[in-house]
Order: structure tokens, then C-alpha cells, then sequence
DNA sequence: TTCAAATTGTTTGATGTCAAAGTAAATCGC
DNA sequence: GCGATTTACTTTGACATCAAACAATTTGAA
């Protein structure tokens, strides 16, 4: 069964069982949800064949967008990558693995290190961005410049929403 | 740093780096992806205190909502909330340790079985449905009808490309 | 009828994640 | 200064998930 037909029909059988409960809105979350999955995982298989996974990806672009000299400590990478310091870690051992990142000591602050993209993980960094941005882009080819200016607009007012309601329950 | 902050500088820095690129089609993929994940994260704590999580609502509410007797395998099950067959297993394990379901042979088919939810599950099923239903009522509630309606006929056109992606690589 | 292929659900092994504890070092307040 | 607190990163343990292998059973074609 297709997405949009799973969707619909859960709505459907909802109202059926529940007349009493509106359920537009949490069609909307399971769009939300199936297409943020759907878009990670299409955007996984296009930097499959470069050995890095999307969490290790987005390492490598932090750290390449980061314009300078491409270093940052892990406690900068894993604020802006959105990922716990654990799980941040273990992205950091695989990349070091791999020759993308070195990881040195911070000569002002012995607790803290430096993360440093090589070369080669800046050739990787900007390989998977051409292909993730090229991929995005055709995701919403079919939609008018005016279109996707009033997608973005809802979207940022669903964010709005979003950071209140985590920041204060 | 909140996440519009965050997805808005990301994008400015790979424009100054890649001014080749495109980006803008990858912050709505990003924000998908935000607003996805803080969407569970919020519906999950919306239910914890009934002592289920996400998964395991989508299970009981796939059984609750399937109408006459709350009974169907788990091939059925599975197929109709989004997981792999072993992750079905040890949702309905859980569910099973905790009353919510029965699992009763098939007298029709000794391969399969029959998952069935008691009346315990089936109350669980209507409180969590009442809060995530309300839940995501708020999430657009600065939103018009007309916006609304905007909102899901463009996620309607999202998930139709991403349809054809899935299917047609 | 019989045996190969398909189907059903579970088990196994690997992955990626987080929360919490742990280790080490810097900073702040007195 | 000096001890308590804070900060930075890693380690550990738990969890949920998936893909692939598996066992049991049904189906279907020769």
C-alpha cells in the first residue's frame, strides 16, 4: 500500500472509531514523519558508495561549512549537529578511522580536543553536498518558486510552535 | 542556539562556501526532519506516563482503530505501521508483557497468529489517541483552515515525488 | 501426489542512538 | 591560592531498530 492511501485510510478509520477527535492535524505529523524518513533514507543512498552515513555526513559538513580551517571541538560539532555527545563520539571514531577527521589536542584547554576535516574528508564533505542538495532540489522540482517561498513559511511557523513547546512544556 | 537559528545559519555558510549550490530546497528537508523528530519526541511524552512508547502506541492503535474486534497478524500489523517484521516481534512481546494484546494461534494458518487487544490495551489505545490527536491540534493552531489546507496539499505533492523515488530508484 | 517455492513470524547480529556515570581539567568564589 | 563547581569529552549500559538467516507451514505446479 502507498503512503498516501496508508494515510488517508488511518484517518479515515480514525474518525469512523472516533467521531468525537479531529485528526487533520495528526495527518499532518505522519506526512511530516514519513517524508523526513523517506528524505533520509533516499538521501543515504546517494553518498552510500562514499562510506559515510548521514550522522557521519553531517560531521563532515560541519565541519567543512565552518569556512576557515575547518576545526572545531566535538562539544561545537555535536550543538550544531544535533546530536548527543555519546553518539557524537562514536561518529568521531568512525571518521577518524577513515582518514576524514584527526582529532588533536587543544593546546589552551587540555580537556578539550580539536576536530580537523583532512583533505580527503573535505573531497567527501563536498561530493555528498552537491548530491544531498542536488537531491533535495529535485524533491520539490515540482513545486513554483512562490510555492516553496509559502511551504517555507508554514514551516517555520510549525517551528515556532516546535521551540516553545520543547523549550517550555 | 534554537533550530530556525540554527537551520538558517547552516544555510548561509554552505552558500558563502558553495555558492555553486542550491540550498534551498535542503532547509525544507532539514526542517522536515526537525519537525519530525520534535513531533515524536513531544507525542512520546505526551503518553509515557500510560507506560508505552511511540511504536508501541502505533501498534495498539492500529489494532484500536481496525473496528469490529481488534484482531490481525502481524504481517497485517506490520505492513500498516511502517516496521520490520523483527521490530514488530519485540513490540508485540512488550505489549504482550504488559496485557495490552493476546497473541492466539491462527486456526486457519498454523504459521500465523493472531493478535488480538484486551480491553486494557483497548483503553490505553483511546487515551493515548485523545492526547496526540489534541497534541498536534496545537502544533497548527496558529494556522487557518485555509492554511491548513495549503499546508497538506503541498505535503500531498512532497510525498508523491518521494513516492515515485522509493519505487522507481 | 510430491516437492519446490513462497509466506509467516521469530531469532540473531549489527548499528546508531541516548542517558548517566566516569575522568580529567579549567574556572569561580571566597 | 584553594576547594567546590562547572565544563569537556569518553565510556558504559540499555534500547529500538533493521537486515538477513532461520524454522515451520502452506501453496502450487508438475
Amino acid at each position: 500500500m502507498d503512503h498516501q492511501q496508508l494515510i488517508s485510510e488511518t484517518l479515515e478509520t480514525w474518525s469512523k472509531e472516533r467521531p468525537d477527535l479531529k485528526f487533520t492535524a495528526m495527518g499532518i505529523g505522519l506526512k511530516f514523519d514519513i517524508i523526513a524518513t523517506a528524505t533520509m533514507t533516499l538521501a543515504a543512498e546517494k553518498i552510500a558508495d562514499l562510506g559515510v552515513n548521514i550522522g557521519e555526513f553531517d560531521v563532515l559538513a560541519t565541519l567543512r561549512r565552518n569556512g576557515k580551517n575547518g576545526v572545531l571541538t566535538p562539544t561545537e560539532i555535536a550543538s550544531a549537529a544535533l546530536v548527543s555527545p555519546s553518539g557524537l563520539t562514536h561518529r568521531l571514531t568512525q571518521l577518524e578511522k577513515m582518514g576524514h577527521i584527526i582529532r588533536q589536542n587543544d593546546p589552551n584547554d587540555r580537556r578539550s580536543s580539536l576536530v580537523r576535516l583532512t583533505p580527503q574528508g573535505r573531497k567527501i564533505a563536498d561530493q555528498a553536498i552537491e548530491r544531498i542538495s542536488e537531491h533535495a532540489t529535485q524533491l520539490v522540482s515540482s513545486f513554483s518558486a512562490d510555492e516553496v517561498e509559502v511551504l517555507n513559511t508554514a514551516l517555520d511557523k510549525v517551528l515556532l510552535v516546535i521551540s516553545q513547546r520543547l523549550t517550555a512544556p
